[in-house]
DNA sequence: ACATCATATTGTCACTTCTGGATCTGAGGA
DNA sequence: TCCTCAGATCCAGAAGTGACAATATGATGT
């Protein structure tokens, strides 16, 4: 299995949702999907007052980012949160920020 | 107090981590500070192999973001990771995400 | 085949970010 | 005072990002 290296370094799911949140636009799409809700392209571009390509990119960058699922039925693409897999992304950066910077002073103790 | 309005919106101290660490040298910089350890700029830029001058910025970048604190010593000023803000951003932004997309269905029953 | 609808992709422009060189600031030492 | 060091700030060029319009793709219906 892949383990930490030598130095300290964020998994891929890490990077993934720091990369896919950097935008405070997709930050906003994201939230549209609260309550497990799915949603087209066409819609999220409606409640975002966005055009369908700059809609369609965001869309694609949060799923490659690993925080969207889409499901194909018929003509429209479904965009869907996909919690597992948030979860998993926030959980190993939780992991990495806290080998890297521990919330609490164990002073290289018994914390370790 | 401050709740949410209606929407879900991540707080400032969320928003403030991913755009600190929505730069790759940036998340590389912050793992230089495992351990609890503080480093100067020159330090830092040292061992990124960075100039001088982007170093300062991307330190500034980090310290705006709440992920890092600065001591000023003399001529130099000893940057060091900022534990406890690093840890309430990112339970903020868990919160967030947790409200937007749970991870496990709860079908909306005795989970709130 | 053709038209249509939903989505993806391309092209382009404006804006921001990143980076290094040069310059400025501030504190200490000769 | 003048010089040096550490850091911050300014400047300009390179690179990346986000937006829209236009076009391409892909599946469905006639």
């Amino acid at each position: 299995m892949t383990m930490s290296t030598d130095g300290f370094e964020l998994t891929e799911a890490a990077r993934g949702l720091l990369k896919a949140l950097a935008s405070d636009t997709r930050q906003q799409i994201l939230m549209l999907f609260a309550g497990g809700i799915e949603l087209t392209v066409t819609e999220v571009a409606e409640r975002m007052s966005l055009a369908q390509s700059a809609t369609s990119t965001h869309l694609a960058t949060l799923r490659d980012g690993g925080l969207l699922t889409s499901r194909r039925e018929w003509k429209t693409v479904h965009y869907r949160a996909d919690p597992a897999r948030i979860g998993k992304a926030l959980s190993d950066l939780q992991v990495s920020l806290q080998a890297c910077c521990p919330p609490t002073d164990c002073s290289a103790d018994a914390c370790g």
